[in-house]
DNA sequence: GTGTATATCTCGGGG
DNA sequence: CCCCGAGGTATACAC
């Protein structure tokens, strides 16, 4: 805890004038500096990896990259160290990627009798959540969202359009599925003759799989 | 400063295994937990406005979206508080608002002889950045981004398709000024026959204004 | 490394 | 309050 003044030069150039802060250093060397309020992003910051050299009352981070920041340290307050050894990280539950593995194995929830292609289907463009084919045999590009907002309808619009120009696959029609979809986003989608979805996270886990297995 | 064990219930759920680690408690309430690297997102937070409950051997973070976060201390290693008083803020130079301000009053450096209709010309769709005319009369709708990704085309034309239902204004055409152009986004615009400008903030600022002063 | 998509994004502004 | 857009976005992942 320190009265400091900081001042990066990077980006953007930035100044913090002199008030108290909190300084905090990790062991991978990043340094962020943090006001009492607003969470969780610091005032200013740099990222590891970087070099930390602490001179007469002022500590200077530089980075590859040419970026700077200074710290000018009027008052140090207080200072505390600690080692914190192992971290076993973080484990989610609920994300975009779990609900992406629970559709491609229950695609009739999306729409009766729809089956899947393939997961990740890369084009040119970047890859497709979903590829599947219909009860009537037609290809159809499903995006999936947590929330489906009209910069989702984008994504699967260029898909579409890259996915159309392959003769082998076209005609290609574009589904949306999120546990929410805005209004705007699916009056956009609709528009553009995407059908939207919506599905339910916890009724799709209790839901049984229609993949076949073979044994 | 804590061996814990936290579990985060909310817009997803979440358990950090036991460990030791930072926890930050804000004057605004607001909790972050941090490891000892990886800069400068926290391992898991609850943001203001919550509710904490400090109970034995357990924090209890609650919201009004009805979020919980449950850290409980297996081992207190140390404990500091400070009151920090006013934070006087970032003071930031460089990004796109003050390039919009710039580009405001010196439309010719987008194009020779265009001038500025309005700076934030409101639609239904949000506002875009600058509406202007060029030197034959045209209705100009400007995109201004510091970095010209892809996003900024789907704005941008999602802009110009609203514009070009007014017949008071229509056609308008559609230009991309960036200070960098991503070459995706470069052959996008250029397909929809929008006009790409890359422009240098430095000069800029020496260039003069061609907004006409009355004294 | 570049490009693309995600995030409990955060944060700020406008309706 | 929500919606939308910007961010020194950061971060993960595929190519």
């Amino acid at each position: 805890m320190a009265r400091c003044t900081v001042r990066y030069e990077g980006r953007l150039e930035a100044v913090l004038p002199e008030a108290d802060r909190l300084i905090m250093v990790k062991a991978d060397g990043c340094v962020a500096i943090h006001a009492d309020s607003g969470a969780y992003k610091p005032l200013n910051w740099m990222n590891s990896p970087n070099t930390l050299v602490e001179g007469v009352g002022e500590w200077v981070v530089t980075n590859p990259k040419g970026e700077r920041l200074v710290i000018t340290m009027h008052n140090v307050l207080s200072e505390t160290n600690h080692s914190l050894g192992m971290e076993p990280g973080l484990e989610k539950d609920g994300v975009e990627a779990q609900l992406q593995v629970l559709l491609s194995e229950r695609t009739d929830a999306i729409q009766a009798g729809m089956t899947l292609v393939r997961r990740e289907y890369p084009t040119d463009i970047g890859p497709v959540d979903l590829l599947c084919k219909d009860i009537d045999g037609v290809t159809v590009a499903v995006e999936i969202k947590r929330r489906g907002d009209i910069d989702g309808v984008e994504q699967l619009t260029r898909y579409l359009h890259e996915l159309n120009r392959d003769a082998r696959i076209a005609p290609v029609r574009g589904m949306y599925v999120a546990q929410e979809i805005k209004a705007q986003a699916r009056t956009l989608a609709e528009r553009r003759g995407i059908v939207c979805v919506e599905v339910d996270y916890d009724e799709l886990r209790d839901r049984p799989s229609n993949v076949l297995r073979l044994f």
